[in-house]
DNA sequence: TAAGGAACGTAC
DNA sequence: GACGTACGTTCCTTAA
C-alpha cells in the first residue's frame, strides 16, 4: 500500500480562518477566532484523511528571497494585524502538543516548503495531499500530488487543475506570471486575466512560446504584451515555487508523534477552546470532567452537500426515514421577506447535512442553486406521509411557502414539546433545551455570526463555520425530538396535549399568518394625521401650565415639574423609588390639580399614533396585509401571543382608540366576521368550581355581572345599580386574577373595610369558589403545578419561596392560570376544528385572526350568515363545560363593525 | 453608539 | 406589598 503524506498550510488557514470568522475572544478578551478556526480544519482533514504523515508548514517571521528579488513583493498586503499575530504562537503550542510535526523554515515560504516535500514525496512514490485554498499552489499538481481544499471540501488533481483553470498543472507558473496576483502585488501582464492567459497558453504551450511569438499577438492586449516582457519574466519567477528547499528531514521524519495530553489539556482550558477540551477529557480521562462531559457529546458527522452526488445520496436517505429533521437557514427573522439561504437534514442522530444553496460571500465554493435543490426535494417536502420533525417548524414553512413548496407532514415540533412539558421554562430555543436536556453545548448563533452592527446574515457566514453550525441544528432537534417524546410518553395527558392541540394548531397559524389581514394604510395615515395635531395642541398646553418647557414623553422630566416644581402631593412610588406618574396616579391629582389630566390625555393620544398609526402602516406587506406572528411557545398558560406587529392589543375600550380597528378591512366582496365568547373564563371558573350560585347563573343565561352585583349587595336581579354591576364585574374579575381586598379596593376607590366586606359576602354566597381557590393553592404546593382541564400544566417552582412576595404571586398565578390555560385550550380545539372545516369545504372564507376569546375571519359575502352560524356553533362546541359556551358574533366592512 | 432596563400603556 | 397573561414605545443609563 502506498503511504499518505498531509502537507497542511498553515499560513492559508490562519489567514482564512482569521478573515472568515467571527472575532471569539476568551473571557479576558485575547482573541481566538483564528486558532478555533485552525485547529478545527486541521482535525477535520486528519480525521478524513488518516494520513501516515504530516507535516503543518508557517511562513517564517522576516524576509524571504523572494523580497530581494522583487522590492515591491506584497508590497500591497497591509502588515499582519496584532489581533492574527497574537494567534499564531497558541497554534503552533497546539499543534505541538497534537504530535503534529510543524515547520517553520525561515527565508522561504510555506508554499516552498510544500513544494520541497511534496516533490521529494513523488519521487519516494508516496501519495501526497496538500490542504490549502492558495490557488499558486495549483502547479505542484502531478499523478502522486493533489490539493484538497477545506473550505470548499473540492479536491484537484491534475484534471481537476485543468478544469478549474483551462491549463495543466505544469503550466500555471506561465498562467501565473501571465495573469499576476494583486494579493501578493505580482504584476504580471497588465490586461492579461484567467481567458487569455488560458487562451495563449492552450495555443502556444508555454511562456517562452509566446514571448517568441509576442509579435503574432494583435490589439492592445498584443500591444500590453510586448511592452512587459521583462514584468512577465520577473512575475514567472515570483510565482514559482522553490522545490529545493534544504530541510532537515523528508518526508519519511513527518510521522506522528504520541500526544502529549496534559498539556494539550492546559492549553484548550488556557484558551478556553471548550469544546476540544470536553472531547479530550471524554477521551482521556483527564482533567476534572466537566458534568456535561458525562452525556452524549460526539462531534457530529456533519456534510456540506455541494453537488448533486451528494444530494442524491441524501435524497435516498430521506425516503426510506420514518422522520427527517428538517431546518432551513434564512437571511432574515421576517418570515415574509426571508429568502432560503440553506436546508438542514437529520435522518438519524449524528448524522447531519447541510445543503448550502446561496452563500454569497466571496471566495464561497460552487453551490447547488436554490431552484434544483428545491426542485429536487419538493416530493419529499410535499408528502404528507414523510414525516418531518423541526425546531419551530412554521417558521421553515413559511420559508418553503415562499418558493411555492407547500409543507407537509409536520409531525413533530421539539419547541411546542418543550412547551408543554414546562412551558415555564424561560426560553424554548434549541440552545437552551440541547443544554437542559441533552447536557450538550451547540454552536451559539452569535458565535458564527457575531453580534451587534457587524452582524452577519446567514449568506454571508463561510461555509466552513456555516456549514456545522446548520448542520447541528438538525441533528439537535433530532436528539431533542427523541430525547422530549420519551419524556412525553410518561405524562399521557401531556401527550395529549401536544399531540392533539399544539400539535395540529401548527398548520392552522401557519395559514392565519401568511393570510395575514388587510389594513386601510390611507385612513390610518389620516388618523395619525388628526393625532399629530392633537399632541401639539396638548403639549403647548402643558407647557403653559408647567411654567416651561418639557418632554412630556419623559416620567422623570414630568416627575421634576409634578413633585418639585408644582409640589403635587406624591401618592405612589415606582419600584425604583421615584415618585409614580403612572395612570391611576394622575388620575387621582387630576380632581385637584388642571396638568395631571392634559398629560393623560396626551399620553393616551401619543400612545394611539406611535404604536398604532404611525407604525401600522409601515408594516404593511406588498400584498396590502398585514401578517403578525402567532408565538406559540410564549405565555406560561397556554395562550398565544401576537408580535411584529401586536395584533391582540388593538384598542377597543375607548372611543378615540377603537376608530383604529376601522382600518382592519376586508377584500372587497368579503365581510369581516368577529365571534367571541362570552366569559369564557367565569364559565370555567363555574365548572371548575361545581359552585351552584355561579353553575345556575350561566345556566339561566343571566348576566353574571348582575347575578353577582344582587347576591352581594342583596337586591333583585331586577333592582341592581349600574354602580352595583360595575363593582360585581370588578370582583369577578378580580377573583380571576388573585385579587385581594387591597385591590379591590384600590380599583372601586372604597375603602379597604368596604372591599373586604364585598369579598366576604361573595364567598358567602358562592362558596364553591371560595373551596375551589383553596383547592387550588393546595394543589399548587403539594404538585408544584396547577392543570387547565385538558390537563396542561403550569410548573409553580415558588409556590413554596420563603419570600412572601414571591410565594403570593405564585399563588395568584395558580389561581389565574387554569382558567386562562382552559380558555386557550378551548378557543385552540375550536381553530383546529373551524380550520379543518373551511378545509374540507369549498366556503369562501379563512381564519385571519385570534385574540384570545375571540376568532376572526374573513368570508365572502354570499357566505357570510352561514359561516357566522357554523363558527358559533363550533365554537361552543368546542368544550363540553357543565355550563353551555356561549357565542357573540357579527359581521361588518371592518373589524370594529364586526362586534 | 448600541444594548438593555424602567416606566408606561394597550389588549384579554 | 397588594391583579393574571402578553408586546411595543420611549426614555435613559450603562457599557463598549
Amino acid at each position: 500500500m502506498t503511504k499518505k503524506l498531509l502537507l497542511v498550510d498553515g499560513s492559508a488557514y490562519l489567514f482564512r480562518a482569521f478573515h472568515a470568522l467571527p472575532p471569539l475572544t476568551t473571557a479576558k478578551g485575547e482573541p481566538t477566532g483564528a486558532v478555533h478556526g485552525v485547529l478545527n480544519m486541521l482535525n477535520k482533514m486528519i480525521r478524513e484523511e488518516q494520513p501516515d504523515y504530516i507535516g503543518m508548514v508557517l511562513d517564517a517571521p522576516g524576509k524571504t528571497f523572494r523580497d530581494d528579488l522583487f522590492d515591491d513583493y506584497k508590497a500591497s498586503r497591509p502588515p499582519m494585524p496584532d489581533d492574527m499575530r497574537s494567534q499564531i504562537q497558541p497554534i503552533i503550542d497546539i499543534v505541538e502538543a497534537m504530535g503534529v510535526p510543524l515547520l517553520r523554515i525561515p527565508g522561504v515560504e510555506a508554499d516552498d516548503v510544500i513544494g520541497t516535500l511534496a516533490t521529494q514525496a513523488s519521487e519516494a512514490g508516496i501519495a501526497t495531499l496538500v490542504s490549502t485554498s492558495d490557488k499558486d499552489m495549483a502547479q505542484l499538481v502531478n499523478e502522486h500530488v493533489t490539493l484538497v481544499n477545506t473550505m470548499s471540501n473540492t479536491v484537484l488533481d491534475r484534471d481537476g487543475v485543468k478544469t478549474k483553470f483551462d491549463v495543466w498543472p505544469e503550466q500555471i507558473i506561465d498562467y501565473l506570471g501571465l495573469v499576476g496576483d494583486t494579493a501578493d502585488n505580482i504584476p504580471g501582464v497588465p490586461k492579461v486575466g484567467a481567458k487569455t492567459a488560458a487562451k495563449w497558453l492552450n495555443a502556444y504551450g508555454d511562456c517562452d512560446t509566446i514571448i517568441e511569438k509576442a509579435d503574432e499577438i494583435t490589439g492592445k492586449v498584443g500591444e500590453s504584451l510586448r511592452e512587459h516582457i521583462e514584468q512577465l519574466e520577473m512575475s514567472r519567477v515570483l510565482a514559482t515555487i522553490k522545490l529545493d528547499v534544504e530541510l532537515d528531514a523528508g518526508p519519511d521524519g513527518l510521522a506522528p508523534t504520541e500526544r502529549d495530553v496534559d498539556a494539550l489539556h492546559a492549553l484548550y482550558t488556557r484558551w478556553e477552546l471548550n469544546t476540544l477540551r470536553r472531547q479530550l477529557e471524554e477521551a482521556e480521562d483527564v482533567g476534572g470532567a466537566a458534568p456535561e462531559a458525562a452525556t452524549d457529546e460526539e462531534a457530529g458527522d456533519y456534510e456540506i452537500v455541494l453537488d448533486d452526488k451528494a444530494l442524491d445520496a441524501w435524497l435516498k436517505r430521506i425516503d426510506t426515514a420514518d422522520l427527517v429533521a428538517v431546518d432551513t437557514e434564512t437571511n432574515s427573522l421576517d418570515y415574509m421577506s426571508a429568502e432560503l439561504v440553506g436546508i438542514s437534514l437529520c435522518v438519524e442522530t449524528g448524522s447531519a447535512c447541510y445543503i448550502p444553496v446561496a452563500h454569497a460571500y466571496s471566495g464561497a465554493p460552487e453551490q447547488l442553486t436554490r431552484e434544483h435543490v428545491l426542485a429536487r426535494l419538493k416530493p419529499f417536502l410535499e408528502d404528507p406521509k414523510q414525516a418531518k420533525v423541526g425546531h419551530h417548524l412554521k417558521y421553515d414553512a413559511h420559508i418553503f411557502a415562499r418558493y411555492d413548496i407547500a409543507l407537509a407532514g409536520m409531525q413533530h415540533d421539539s419547541m411546542l414539546a418543550s412547551y408543554v412539558l414546562n412551558s415555564t421554562a424561560s426560553r424554548h430555543d434549541m440552545d437552551s433545551l440541547a443544554q437542559f436536556y441533552l447536557g450538550r453545548s451547540t454552536i451559539k448563533y452569535e458565535d458564527v455570526a457575531g453580534k451587534g452592527a457587524k452582524q452577519k446574515t446567514f449568506d454571508e457566514i463561510d461555509l466552513e463555520i456555516a456549514g456545522p453550525y446548520a448542520a447541528e441544528d438538525a441533528d439537535i432537534t433530532l436528539r431533542l425530538h427523541e430525547h422530549l417524546i420519551e419524556a412525553l410518553d410518561k405524562e399521557p395527558t401531556l401527550k395529549a396535549v401536544y399531540a392533539d392541540i399544539e400539535q395540529p394548531l401548527v398548520p392552522v397559524l401557519f395559514e392565519m399568518e401568511e393570510a395575514g389581514v388587510r389594513v386601510d394604510a390611507d385612513l390610518l395615515v389620516m388618523q395619525s394625521h388628526e393625532l399629530g395635531e392633537k399632541m401639539a395642541e396638548l403639549q403647548d398646553a402643558a407647557h403653559e401650565l408647567a411654567g416651561r418647557p418639557f418632554n412630556l414623553g419623559s416620567p422623570k422630566q414630568l416627575g421634576e415639574i409634578l413633585f418639585e416644581e408644582l409640589e403635587l402631593p406624591v401618592l405612589r412610588k415606582t419600584a425604583k423609588g421615584a415618585p409614580s406618574t403612572a395612570e391611576d396616579v394622575l388620575v387621582e391629582l387630576a380632581a385637584d390639580y388642571d396638568l395631571p389630566q392634559v398629560i393623560l390625555d396626551f399620553r393616551s393620544v401619543s400612545k394611539l399614533r406611535s404604536t398604532y398609526t404611525e407604525k401600522l402602516p409601515t408594516l404593511i406587506a406588498a400584498d396590502g396585509r398585514i401578517h403578525t406572528s402567532y408565538h406559540q411557545a410564549v405565555a406560561a398558560t397556554g395562550r398565544l401571543s401576537s408580535s411584529d406587529p401586536n395584533l391582540q392589543n388593538i384598542p377597543i375600550r375607548r372611543p378615540e382608540g377603537r376608530r383604529i380597528r376601522q382600518a382592519f378591512v376586508p377584500e372587497a366582496g368579503y365581510r369581516l366576521i368577529a365571534a367571541d365568547y362570552s366569559q369564557i373564563e367565569l364559565r370555567i371558573m363555574a365548572h371548575l368550581s361545581q359552585d351552584e350560585g355561579l353553575l345556575s347563573a350561566f345556566a339561566n343565561d343571566e348576566d353574571v355581572h348582575r347575578a353577582t352585583a344582587a347576591e352581594v349587595f342583596e337586591v333583585a336581579l331586577d333592582d341592581v345599580t349600574s354602580d352595583q354591576r360595575r363593582s360585581a364585574k370588578a370582583i369577578n374579575f378580580g377573583l380571576i386574577y388573585g385579587m385581594s381586598a387591597f385591590g379591590l379596593a384600590k380599583q372601586l376607590s372604597i375603602g379597604r373595610g368596604e372591599a373586604q366586606a364585598y369579598v366576604d359576602r361573595y364567598f358567602e354566597r358562592y362558596p364553591g369558589v371560595h373551596d375551589y381557590m383553596e383547592r387550588t393553592r393546595t394543589q399548587a404546593r403539594d404538585n408544584g403545578y396547577v392543570e387547565t382541564i385538558e390537563g396542561r400544566r403550569l410548573y409553580l417552582p415558588e409556590i413554596n419561596a420563603r419570600n412572601p412576595q414571591r410565594r403570593q404571586y405564585a399563588e395568584r398565578s395558580a389561581i389565574n392560570a387554569p382558567m386562562q390555560g382552559s380558555a386557550a385550550d378551548i378557543i385552540k380545539r375550536a381553530m383546529i376544528d373551524v380550520h379543518g372545516w373551511l378545509k374540507s369545504g369549498k366556503t369562501d372564507a379563512r381564519l385571519i385572526m385570534q385574540v384570545h376569546d375571540e376568532l376572526v375571519l374573513e368570508v365572502a359575502e354570499s357566505a357570510a350568515d352561514a359561516v357566522m352560524a357554523e363558527v358559533i356553533e363550533r365554537m361552543a362546541r368546542a368544550a363540553m363545560l357543565d355550563v353551555p359556551l356561549k357565542v357573540d358574533a357579527a359581521a361588518g366592512a371592518n373589524w370594529d363593525e364586526a362586534h
